[in-house]
DNA sequence: GCGAATGCAAGAGCGGTGCTCTCTTTTGTG
DNA sequence: CACAAAAGAGAGCACCGCTCTTGCATTCGC
């Protein structure tokens, strides 16, 4: 799976990264519409057509750098998790929030990459969705810790969204209640709504202290799925 | 404002709304990254060059494209805010959510425009910033009726955003509780991070039963700014 | 060890794009 | 009616994604 020996092989990998890498670099300093094979190309002293050794179109290129995206956020989010794995629910959940917060304002771009329109047309390959899930399951083991520890305040479910919470909880947080696998799904999405506002400038003008805003936001999202 | 007589001018107006018309159209069918100059230029019958006498670049189109949409959602909000004004308060902001939903589901290339990745570059220029209030607004509305009415069931503010909370009261909330404006923003910014997660495919596979899993969010948002 | 198969870089080229010029035609108005 | 302003037409520039063919190097099978 990695390196399998061969010189070329290995020059072949290294020419990978170093498109990737320099990819990466046009993408953060000029957003993905700016992103052009050709000035990758060119960064890298070789012709064009060259790159398509590599990557077959634009389009496979910016999927593997959504990929990266996704999976650079995941560590964030994980590397917080596990600062503090002392710590009590609500601040750790907080913690991987902010992660996340920090890591987008960090990576704007990248973030719009992956949580922005999807720009490559409409292209979501089976790969991407396991590197996408990272974030949630950090946030999923938080609350299966609480769950297990200290326990959770949970809100009534509505009859109608009951099966819809049974498979949640069966599919992806087993272990959890129907009703908190629900409002961990919402307040996931949620989460992203707030970092993607103050990404995007929606908060122009209307929020001054984001991060004071932003942690008493994500407390509310705690509470919300039980946490307390 | 409106036409100002001429023939010319008229004819210049109708000219511009057949552009945007068939920029929109291209919108819709292709997205925004495939939206050309040229190809409108080609729908209309017209040659390229000519349709700079109307926008200025290609990034003008798109802004008066921004513009409409939030022009567009607005309106969608503030007619399901108008249908049933005797309502109770949350059936109200429920409702709102769901026109915001409704919209954006067949609307997904304008939503993406407008609540996306800023895609022309980064261009947010202050006519836009009316415009994307509105949807907000109708939200406030319906929060401010609600305090003035039954009342609202506030909870705390931390001490460290309470002269935020104030600011953001004085200057878009006026009339209500400090805590009431931040968890107001809060859950405007949230919603919009439902509604972009079910159309950006976010919950492929995670989740179902949309329409009721977002009826249920949105209950949550409007309790948590103190709707009962 | 050597020829053949394979991998890779280079270059030219196609059709498309945004945008800018110049030139001509149309058209409203003094 | 004449003239100036507005609009359209066309050519052209630099860039883009992508394809194809052509040489060259490396690797592999015999």
């Amino acid at each position: 799976m990695s390196t399998p020996q061969g010189a070329r092989a290995r020059a072949r990998t290294e020419v990978t990264v170093a498109i990737k890498e320099a990819a990466r670099r046009q993408l953060a300093e000029e957003g993905a519409a700016k992103l052009s094979l050709r000035a990758v190309a060119r960064e890298l002293g070789m012709v064009s057509s060259a790159v398509y050794r590599y990557f077959p179109s634009r389009d496979e290129l910016l999927t593997a750098l959504i990929i990266d995206a996704y999976d650079s956020l995941g560590e964030a989010a994980e590397k917080a998790r596990d600062t503090d794995p002392g710590a009590a629910p609500v601040p750790r959940w907080t913690a991987v929030c902010e992660a996340v917060r920090g890591w987008a304002l960090t990576h704007p771009h990248e973030y719009a990459l992956i949580y922005g329109s999807p720009v490559p047309g409409y292209s979501a390959p089976e790969t991407t969705i396991r590197a996408a899930a990272r974030v949630g399951l950090v946030l999923i083991g938080i609350v299966r810790d609480a769950h297990e520890g200290p326990g959770l305040a949970t809100l009534p479910l509505p009859a109608a969204l009951r099966p819809e919470g049974e498979r949640m909880a069966a599919d992806f947080a087993s272990g959890l209640p129907a009703e908190v696998a629900v409002a961990l799904t919402a307040a996931w999405a949620q989460l992203f709504g707030l970092v993607g506002f103050e990404l995007f400038g929606q908060f122009h003008k209307v929020v001054e202290d984001r991060e004071a805003f932003f942690r008493h936001a994500v407390t509310g999202l705690a509470h919300g799925v039980g946490l307390r």
